[in-house]
DNA sequence: ACCGTGATCCGT
DNA sequence: CGGATCACGGTA
């Protein structure tokens, strides 16, 4: 099967993430090769959009999404868990799309959990190693998958984003609805001022 | 509900 | 420099 090719993501966060969705996510390193199907997406559109982390401008770590589509974002959060996002859209534009749920493929434990972006990094063996890799390289590259019908798409409002105010309400997460292996929901309300 | 854990960013 | 914050997950 052939990679998905970098002018795959040179488009719009959005159709981007509708376009992952079934795609199959390969991590080729030392420990062995592991795939998983992508189920669950959020699309983050650039630096007008209050939850990407690009709307605080071009810094060191933002560098990335402002790059050329087809590279890895892959950032440390909480001190602990690594989320694996795909740069899209035009150079210039800090839009990107984080990946929050696979369902095992090939190269993990059968049973294991592969939902939540945070999970899905560590069972794929992905790090801050694979930031700002190439997505056509033989050690992190997607391939096609079976196309997932419109009717399969479901959406809803992005995790965790709730400090982004109106953009937090945006319909930006899209999952397989029947997919099983879709992260949990996990509601934070908004820290309520002391 | 609560907290671990460290990078990142911003204000001083 | 300090301190707040964080696109989370495991335990309770």
């Amino acid at each position: 099967m052939r990679k998905l090719p970098l002018t795959f993501y040179a488009r719009p966060a959005l159709e981007v993430a509708r376009d992952l969705l079934g795609t199959l996510l390969v991590v080729d390193g030392v420990s062995g090769r592991r795939v998983g199907r992508v189920v669950e997406v959020e699309a983050y559109l650039g630096e007008h959009d209050l939850a990407c982390h690009a709307s605080k401008g071009l810094t060191p770590r933002t560098e990335v999404m402002f790059g050329p589509a087809g590279r890895a974002y892959v950032y440390l959060i909480y001190g602990m868990h690594h989320c694996f996002n795909v740069v899209t859209d035009a150079e210039g534009v800090g839009a990107a799309v984080l990946v929050r749920a696979v369902e095992p493929v090939e190269g993990l434990s059968p049973g294991e959990r592969t939902d939540g972006p945070g999970r899905l990094c560590r069972v794929l063996g992905l790090n801050l190693n694979h930031n700002r890799q190439r997505l056509d390289s033989e050690g992190l590259h997607l391939l096609p998958g079976a196309p997932v019908p419109e009717a399969a798409v479901a959406r809803g409002p992005r995790i965790g984003v709730e400090y982004a105010g109106a953009w937090a309400a945006e319909p930006f997460r899209l999952w397989i609805r029947d997919s099983g292996h879709v992260s949990r929901f996990v509601s934070r309300a908004p820290r309520r001022r002391p």
